[in-house]
DNA sequence: GTAGGGTTAG
């Protein structure tokens, strides 16, 4: 095709949608031997076809026309003096197309500044980067130069200026700057919405919609629903989500596939799994987060077998609800169907992610599948995996749930970065491996660095104490995990403090302790302390404990195995056989006990006496060996303990 | 031509 004549050039340069980029490629060449986009020739030449490359987003072409106008944007010999060619360029790279190009927006500006003035199509897309980027700093010298150039009364500039203080400053900023504003419009009021759901502060978030409705000039739309709705499920106010949903139908709101997205997520949040899945079933043309979330409402409500369904009648399938069933079968201690899920994912071909390798670490530690999680570390290590602060923990976790401790110490070490659940994972996992000083160490260690602790922390601090029979140190933690950092006692601090003081013998403790729980002490609270009973012979206090927990399950045999055991000790044979008539008159059946064992990677069940494997004898006879060196060695260590 | 929104993870 020939080129066209000079007078219509600008008029070619500037259609909507750009000439295709191979007619481009033609132009350009044209220009540069006309010599039209050399000096001292007009810039208007120049800039109009850098922005023609940028606005030419034809996906097949990826990102090559863009970079093309970058580079023709750099060698210019007289950069241009308006700033529309680098609006265009600015307008491209911060449309999240090509996530990895964002940062080149901001050496373009500062070439911009060096020849041009920006103007009020400038600094939405800059301030959309930087919030992009998080970068806090150079967001704030942008909005300098916004007030300084007298924008601070556009209502585009400014509402990108609000979303980027809410991402990247604070909510507090943010509101200011929309409290200051002249004129407010419909995305004003979304942006600030958002940013509070998005900060996890619903309430306000409702509030300013509340305020909002009653200014009453403006009518909400699809956008502020999905902030809203998004706010009901994070309130998890269900008659208040049913109201405002009723509210979408009969206001003529855009019912958009996001919107119904975040309905489905509402009602998933707020325990109405009918009502989400009413919503899924009338979403006409589902997305992948669609599907995704109808995955995750079955998970949450423990339904894996309806979760599969989903996932198996989705279409298309990238890494997401592979993850997301896969976290399912994690959360409800399935982690066998989470390992064999992970390799369905291989053979689909899907390329798992950190999030994957989460689960996975996950699943291992559940199972204590040490060469799995060796597996999943090495596979992180060799694809260079990001290792984020979760993964890093979960591998601290894995490691010292499989077992090898000394291994989880090694990476913890090793860890570029660390939070409070970091030092949380280490410092139970040295608790359960029975090393109380140094867990007790690494909390002093996590307080010192200004980490605040949660109620985790405090299960692993109180129970290094236990194992190690801490009982002053064991009442401090006790204490100061209300005084000092503000949390909550649970069921399972009651637990490990009762452990404590019951097998350190403070029975009288113990006791009282469980009298005064705000709660109703569950079977591990009663646990601890017959098993403290039965080791200190209090034999009345015992029988009332073994009371309760029959009392909470009258199914589990073990209880009733363990009382006669009690009486046994006690020389109490009569009373012995008293409970274990009781139990044959119960029709109570003792549940064969059930482990797991990983070889070679794969995961075996075996049952207590179980015959099946066929070298059964061998193995019993090397276990008896094994029991007695075990025997042998503790009775050593006795002898020299006590002598 | 410009700004705002949802899903996966201990």
């Amino acid at each position: 095709m020939p080129p066209p004549a000079p007078s219509r050039l600008l008029a070619v340069l500037s259609a909507r949608p750009p000439p295709p980029l191979c007619r481009l490629l033609q132009l350009h060449a044209h220009l540069l031997t006309a010599g039209l986009i050399s000096s001292p020739s007009p810039p208007a030449f120049a800039s109009s076809l850098v922005a023609a490359f940028a606005h030419s987003d034809d996906p097949r072409h990826g990102p090559r026309p863009l970079l093309h106008a970058l580079a023709l944007l750099a060698s210019l010999p007289s950069p241009p003096d308006s700033a529309r060619p680098y609006n265009a360029a600015l307008r491209a790279l911060s449309l999240y197309a090509h996530r990895g190009l964002v940062p080149r927006c901001l050496p373009l500006y500062r070439s911009l500044l060096l020849s041009a003035r920006p103007d009020h199509l400038t600094f939405p897309f800059l301030l959309k980067a930087c919030a992009c980027l998080q970068d806090r700093r150079y967001g704030e010298a942008v909005l300098g130069h916004v007030f300084r150039l007298g924008f601070h009364a556009d209502v585009f500039v400014v509402n990108a200026a609000v979303h980027f203080l809410a991402v990247c400053a604070s909510m507090v900023e943010a509101r200011r700057l929309f409290d200051q504003m002249p004129v407010r419009d419909l995305v004003s009021w979304n942006t600030l919405i958002g940013g509070y759901v998005r900060r996890g502060v619903p309430g306000e978030a409702l509030e300013v919609f509340w305020r909002m409705a009653e200014d009453g000039t403006l009518a909400p739309d699809e956008v502020t629903m999905i902030g809203v709705m998004s706010g009901c499920g994070q309130l998890r106010d269900l008659e208040l989500g049913r109201r405002l949903h009723g509210y979408v139908e009969s206001n003529g709101v855009r019912c958009t596939v996001r919107l119904m997205n975040v309905l489905m997520d509402m009602y998933v949040k707020c325990g109405d799994l009918e009502r989400a899945k009413s919503v899924f079933e009338r979403i006409d043309g589902k997305t992948a987060v669609s599907w995704t979330t109808m995955i995750v409402a079955y998970t949450k409500f423990g339904l894996m077998d309806d979760a599969r369904r989903v996932f198996d009648e989705m279409p298309e399938r990238d890494a997401f609800p592979w993850n997301a069933l896969m976290a399912g079968y994690v959360q409800c201690k399935q982690a066998k169907e989470a390992l064999g899920l992970f390799h369905e994912m291989q053979e689909a071909k899907v390329r798992p992610d950190e999030i994957t390798m989460v689960n996975l670490l996950s699943a291992c530690s559940q199972l204590g599948a040490l060469d799995m999680g060796m597996w999943v570390h090495h596979y992180i290590d060799r694809h260079r995996l990001s290792l984020s602060v979760t993964l890093g923990t979960n591998l601290v976790d894995m490691y010292s749930k499989c077992g090898n401790i000394e291994k989880a110490i090694h990476v913890f070490k090793g860890l570029p970065e660390k939070n409070a659940l970091t030092w949380t994972a280490m410092l139970c996992g040295l608790a359960n491996h029975g090393r109380a000083d140094e867990a007790i160490q690494y909390f002093q260690r996590m307080i010192e660095l200004g980490l605040q602790p949660d109620e985790i922390t405090f299960i692993g601090v109180l129970s290094a104490c236990c194992h190690a029979g801490l009982v002053k140190q064991g009442r401090e933690f006790f204490s100061l995990l209300v005084s000092k950092y503000h949390l909550e006692r649970k069921m399972k601090h009651y637990s490990c403090m009762i452990d404590l003081l019951g097998r350190t013998g403070h029975l009288d403790e113990a006791e009282r302790l469980v009298n005064t729980m705000p709660m109703e002490p569950d079977a591990v609270v009663w646990g601890a302390l017959f098993f403290a009973c039965r080791m200190h012979g209090n034999i009345t206090l015992g029988e009332r404990a073994a009371m309760k927990l029959v009392e909470l399950d009258p199914s589990d045999s073990g209880i009733y195995v363990l009382l006669a055991n009690m009486y046994v000790e006690a020389g109490m044979k009569k009373k012995a056989d008293k409970v274990r008539v009781m139990m044959r008159h119960l029709g109570v059946e003792k549940v064969p006990g059930c482990s797991c064992i990983e070889l070679n990677g794969v995961v075996h069940e075996f049952i207590v006496k179980d015959k099946s494997h066929m070298d059964t004898d061998a193995i019993h006879d090397c276990l008896h060996e094994i029991t007695q060196q075990i025997r042998h060695t503790a009775n050593m260590i006795d002898i020299y303990a006590t002598g």
